[in-house]
RNA sequence: GGCGACAUGGCCAAGCGGUAAGGCGAGGGUCUGCAAAACCCUUAUCCCCGGUUCGAUUCCGGGUGUCGCCUCCA
């Protein structure tokens, strides 16, 4: 079994081989806080974290790096606009980001650096390109001249000659070709600025990433990730003043890039105004259930959003935490009896476990891998015996140990977590508790004395309370619903 | 206009040369006082037309459709 990733340079999966061996360095593109984050944002973080997670469970020490990009026009203009310096602004919204991330489980990356961070290093870069002959100063920007570096529009596929007529690009009398793009950019009184060897500026777009890349990992990285609309003009351009600075190559070995969120058939973005916001999914769905969702389509693919996907993958996410449930009770109960035919579920759990590794070694095949999972769930809940009583069969219980042990390992590296539905507040939590143990208890009276209305009425109350009560060969139980 | 991706059951979504994983939904059955959960069964020939092949959803060519990038964007 090898890993294979798909690389966006080369057009094709490649083996994945670390520089060094037994470690992976990671550089993801992240966010422009500058507003609040949507599930789109969402979408790259958790695929990361999985790769993250699987990398480290394969044994390698994952480095990886996100960035900030903290110092950028929209930022400005909403400083503006409210009066709050830009980097209160971005702060807040990072800082929102990364409590969304929590919630998802996503597992915080070795380094958040912000644009504003690494200044000197952007300024000593921008000074070596000029040296170089790549960069050029004008006016108090610095821009990088697209056509010198000969590797240009490897990564997108672009051709010069294609790029040139689109005319699309921003003109300027200051750069000497349309292509080329800034490095730094000179800044206004208003505006934020630190002082350069060109006067007062801010750095450009592409740059801080380059800077980043080198000054948290060393290049090359292994892997570079991303969404597609970011391959051209963003990742591109950092290709080329990266390789023109180091002047060797590769400045990156494996380029990935994850596909986007749509809405409606259209891509979820701020500028197209049609975003759902990541607060309001999580406030209305369970967390691990998003992820679930995140995960059911392949990175490469559009993924499209809508309130019945989520609904349907809350069920999804239902039908696991049952399984767990399930196999949990029995390991805590001696007195249940066993598996049915313990040998097909241990030669059940195998396939699973060799299906799930296989799926994710094809370019991290989340969807297949969480095909595995499911499989693993119903192949437990049809040999799991709850209904106690029985004699305990050593054999048996093996089996569903190892079913467990299974099901909990595949379920972690996608970082699904089955979070126990306790209370945060311990005094209400026992609160709750006991006050559904009376209710069952009464519950449980009227049943016996086939007072079924009664019963019936006290389940149904609860129910709509959000409490459902299922009853077991093993007694009643209980659990939150939506 | 240039470049690229994708088109699989009611909704999602894997597979990518040997006659279609999985989830949600729907229908039937088992269990249950009834529910719930769970199990079992049923629910597709893969956009269209050509070609290559013993054989194509999977490869090639041509259509049609949808989406993305070429401008800020996860």
């Amino acid at each position: 079994m090898a890993l294979r990733v798909y690389n966006t340079l080369t057009r094709r999966d490649e083996e994945f081989k670390p520089l060094e061996e037994g470690r992976v360095r990671i550089y993801v593109c992240g966010i422009t806080p500058y507003d609040k984050s949507h599930i789109g944002h969402a979408r790259p973080s958790v695929f990361w974290d999985v790769v993250r997670r699987y990398l480290t469970y394969l044994g390698y020490q994952v480095t990886l790096v996100q960035n900030f990009t903290d110092i950028e026009d929209k930022l400005i203009a909403k400083s503006k606009e409210t009066g709050t310096p830009p980097a209160e602004i971005a702060e807040k919204y990072a800082a929102d980001y990364l409590v969304a991330m929590d919630k998802l489980g996503v597992q915080r990356a070795d380094a958040y650096p912000r644009a504003s961070q690494v200044i000197p290093e952007i300024i000593e870069m921008t000074k070596a390109l000029i040296a170089k002959g790549y960069a050029y100063e004008s006016s108090g920007d610095v821009y990088f001249r697209a056509e010198k570096f000969k590797g240009y529009g490897k990564l997108s596929g672009k051709k010069l000659e294609e790029l040139r007529p689109g005319a699309r690009v921003e003109v300027s009398d200051l750069k000497e070709s349309p292509l080329d793009w800034a490095l730094w950019k000179a800044s206004p009184e208003d505006e934020p600025g630190w002082p350069s060897p060109w006067g007062r500026g801010r750095p450009g777009w592409h740059i801080e990433c380059s800077v980043m890349v080198q000054k948290y990992l060393g290049t090359p990285i292994d892997m570079h990730g991303g969404g597609t609309e970011l391959i051209f003009p963003h990742h591109e351009n950092e290709i080329a003043q990266s390789e023109a600075y180091l002047g060797k190559e590769p400045y990156v070995r494996y380029w990935i890039h994850h596909d986007m969120l749509n809405l409606e058939g259209e891509k979820m973005s701020k500028s197209l105004g049609n975003v759902i916001s990541l607060d309001e999914i999580l406030r209305k769905y369970d967390p691990m259930a998003v992820r679930l969702y995140l995960l059911s389509a392949h990175r490469r693919k559009i993924l499209e959003f809508s309130d019945e996907l989520l609904r349907s993958a809350e069920k999804g996410w239902e039908r696991i935490r049952n399984g767990f449930s399930r196999a949990q009770e029995f390991l805590s109960n001696p007195r249940f009896g066993g598996a049915r035919d313990p040998l097909n579920l241990q030669r059940e759990v195998a396939r699973c476990n060799e299906e799930f590794f296989k799926a994710m070694d094809d370019d991290f095949n989340t969807p297949s891998a969480l095909a595995s999972i499911f499989d693993l769930i119903t192949a437990i809940n049809a040999h799991v015996v709850t209904s106690g009583g029985e004699t305990s069969d050593s054999r048996g219980r093996e089996a569903v140990a190892e079913a467990y042990g299974t099901l909990l390992r595949l379920c972690g590296i996608l970082g699904l977590a089955p979070v126990t539905e306790k209370v945060q507040d311990t005094v209400d939590a026992r609160l709750v508790e006991g006050v559904i143990k009376l209710l069952t208890e009464i519950r449980e009276k009227s049943r016996k004395e086939k007072d079924y209305r009664t019963a019936d009425a006290i389940r149904e109350r609860l129910s709509s309370l959000g409490i459902l009560l299922e009853d077991t060969p093993a007694g009643t139980k209980w659990r939150f619903i939506r």
